[in-house]
Formats: structure tokens, C-alpha cells, sequence
DNA sequence: ATTGATAATACGATATTCGTATAATTTAAG
DNA sequence: CTTAAATTATACGAATATCGTATTATCAAT
């Protein structure tokens, strides 16, 4: 039977919406045992993602005011996940980037996500999932 | 070209740690349009997937202490989101089911995954989004 | 050189989370 | 049947987080 686009595109949005769930509890759990708040795991993540990259960045790409970024900068800091510095080029901004630690951090989560997604390829046999890691990765490509 | 299985679970993990980002991003916004927080917004979310279900549910599903719970509830209430009962089977519990505003907001937040469902499979020709979504399914199903 | 714009932070107000203690109800034991 | 123990949710206070406003430092432009 062939579900219609409409009806394909629904089921994929009640799939994806328990996906994302079941991702962010995990993270909640891994966050805990570092006693790192969900906005300094985000933070964490996305300065993994854009080393070198400014206080300001972080703060437009995870939605929240400038003085929470800051905030969230210090706890970092002081818990010696990242580090602060003061680009020459322009001495307003702050470049943010991954100490070891921060860096052994995120492995730990990105260890949670690897588990995660191997049981999901569990139910799916050796063709479908390399056909489902090959339409993900061409998706995941198309965002940027 | 073949790649191994577990270079293809390495990209997979990468792939989905963006979706869940991207997807959580999308939610931050949602959410405040209705300010509403993360976790209140995760607690309207799984009532709607549980409805009836016991504060103390959501409570262990979301790994929030279960006093977090009974003040997220009180703002759901609040709001006129959701509704408390005192089920006669069991009077220490309190069963939560969504009110139609819960109902419409929940709407909102799942056309917003929706879109961004719409926007994932954009990439995709005919025959591989039917593929995608079928994969996926299969997935999302053996989650219970 | 001065004015205006940009980037981050200090500080205080409000809101959130959680631990402990408490109240209400159910279950188990005597 | 009565009492003790366990379960479920909540009240309250302490610690923490978020955000708006004001401030400082730096850069850009006139």
C-alpha cells in the first residue's frame, strides 16, 4: 500500500517529534551526571561545532539574551570546559573555544547520540539501513 | 562505494545531533510565542501522546523531580492548557488530559515539525522520500 | 576628535528547579 | 478492623537561571 504524501509527511512528523524527544531525555540524563544545565550542553555543542566562534553567535543561534550566553560563558569557564579570548583583530569580542575537558565532555554526549541511533538501525536489516543512512546523510547535507 | 557500519553509524549520529538541534531550535521559538518553557512544553507534548496519564508519568518521563512536575502543571493549569483529576480509582494520583486550548497549542507545535519535516524530505525524489518515511516508521514503531 | 554603533558584562528583578517536610490516600500486616 | 508502611502529590524555602537595563570597552565613520 502507498500512504499519500500528505499522510507520509504526518506520520514522519509524529516519528520525528518522538524522536527528538527521546534524543533531548537522553541528553537531560548525560547533562545531569556533569550537573551542566540544557542551555551549557546546547552552548557546548554548537562551540564544538564553531570553534573560535563569538559570545554573540552562540546567543543568536540558541535563542536566548546576550547576558545569558555571558552567564552560561562564566559557568563554562569556571568548570574549565571552554576558554575566553580576545581576538586581536577585534578586541569587543569575545572567541570561544573547547578546552580538552570540553572536548571529553561532548565525546561523552556524542557517545549518548551514537547509542541512541544504533538502536534505532536495530529493527531495520543490513539493506534498509544503508539505505536509510544514505537518504539521512542527503538530507543532512541539503540543510548545510 | 560501501561504507562500514560503523563509519555509517559516525555520520548517522552527526546527522541526527543536527536534526535534534535544529528541531529544538524550532520548539524554543514556538515555545515563546506561548511562553511557555522547555519543560512545560515537553510535559504538553507527552499528555497529548498519554492523555490521562499520572503527573508522576510525565514526571519520570521527562527525569524532572516530581515537585518540578507539580509547578509545571500549576502553570499548565494557569494557562488553561490542561486539566487536573482525581481519578476515583486512585485518589492520591492526578490524572492530566489537555483542554482544547492544550489541544490547539499542541497543533501549533507539531506544524511547526511539520514544516520542518516538509523542509527535510525536500531533497528527496518520490521513491526515495517513500522509502525514508517507510524506514523510519519502522523505526518509530519498534519504539513501543 | 567626536559621535554613533557594536559586543560583552554587572547587577537586580523575576521565575524555575529541587530537596525536605507534610497531607491524603491506598495497601499490607497483625 | 486497626495500624503501620508505602505511594502520590503538594507547600515551602533555598539555590540557581534567565532576562532587561545600565555600563564599559572597542571599533567605525564623519
Amino acid at each position: 500500500m502507498i500512504a499519500s504524501s500528505a499522510e507520509q509527511l504526518k506520520q514522519l512528523t509524529l516519528a520525528f517529534e518522538r524522536f527528538t524527544r527521546r534524543f533531548k531525555v537522553t541528553e537531560a540524563t548525560a547533562a545531569m551526571s556533569n550537573s551542566l544545565n540544557a542551555l551549557d550542553v546546547q552552548a557546548l555543542l554548537f562551540i564544538d561545532d564553531h570553534p573560535g566562534c563569538k559570545l554573540s553567535d552562540v546567543a543568536r543561534h540558541l535563542q536566548v539574551a546576550p547576558t545569558t550566553m555571558s552567564s552560561s560563558t562564566d559557568r563554562l569557564v569556571r568548570r574549565g570546559m571552554i576558554e575566553r579570548q580576545r581576538p586581536e583583530t577585534n578586541r569587543r569580542t569575545v572567541a570561544l573555544t573547547l578546552t580538552q575537558a570540553g572536548k571529553d565532555t561532548v565525546a561523552g554526549y556524542m557517545e549518548g547520540y551514537h547509542d541512541a541511533c544504533s538502536a534505532m538501525l536495530e529493527p531495520l536489516d543490513p539493506a534498509e539501513r544503508a539505505d536509510f543512512v544514505r537518504l539521512t546523510l542527503k538530507i543532512a547535507q541539503h540543510e548545510t
